[in-house]
DNA sequence: CATAACCTACGAAAAATATCGTAGATATGA
DNA sequence: TCATATCTACGATATTTTTCGTAGGTTATG
């Protein structure tokens, strides 16, 4: 059920590039990591390769390239990162990484209402 | 302003044991983490070291001893941390961190309550 | 067909992190 | 005073992560 391991940061840029745009080339993932940093096109080609060994991602032949898919879920991941940050940054508490989380302001109001409708939400479970 | 570097793994374990029981010595802090982990002294004491070269603790002589204290702020690291998993993970939108979260059904409905409190003081800040 | 433009695989090195052993200094107390 | 316990400093080694060069194959083009 859990996530095999913990995505290191490169290999997190590269889910990353996956998740947003679907199955995608070395290639094309190289070219979307080169517009933020300097990097090598071998650098991507190895870093997913070694992916590919640990099942992160999933590969098929097209001709004679490969087109790699992200093996884990986005959402699997989020809630790894988070709760790992929830425990160890903020003491366990949701809620204080929640208002730190909004309280930089860069939330629209639009945001914030969508938020106040999943409190509803959840209260209502209860 | 900005914090010098994000700490690592185990660079995090020790700062939130500084966190949580303020100014301490290696042996304290080392008996803590010995807690959730095998780890030897030296271990401890090497890293601890380190982060004081790099400044992220300072540190007192007292007697045979030192005390050592965090020079990075709880608020600051937490901050940077969840900044970086809010772009990383969540493209950016502190709204779905939140719902994830929340998502989880771990946040007692008092807790629930104070985001509210939370969010209409951001709502009439704007 | 030759050559350029891609692609992959492989191996290895570099860099960053984490771990620990050993030695020497200082205190404790039998 | 002598043995024991506890610190620190230092240096190495181990492990993990990141980076890239090189070789060899396949496809497109003149």
């Amino acid at each position: 059920m859990s996530q095999t391991q913990k995505p290191t940061e490169a290999e997190l840029e590269i889910l990353k590039v996956l998740w947003q745009s679907g199955p995608s080339t070395v290639r094309f993932v190289h070219e979307e990591l080169a517009k933020h940093r300097e990097v090598g096109y071998t650098t991507t080609l190895k870093q997913m390769q070694i992916m590919h060994d640990r099942k992160m991602l999933s590969r098929k032949k097209m001709g004679k390239t490969h087109i790699y898919t992200a093996q884990v879920s986005e959402k699997e991941t989020q809630k790894q990162m988070l709760d790992k940050l929830v425990d160890t940054a903020f003491q366990g508490s949701a809620m204080k990484l929640v208002m730190q989380a909004l309280g930089n302001g860069k939330t629209s109001s639009e945001e914030l209402k969508e938020i106040r409708k999943f409190l509803d939400q959840l209260e209502n479970d209860q």
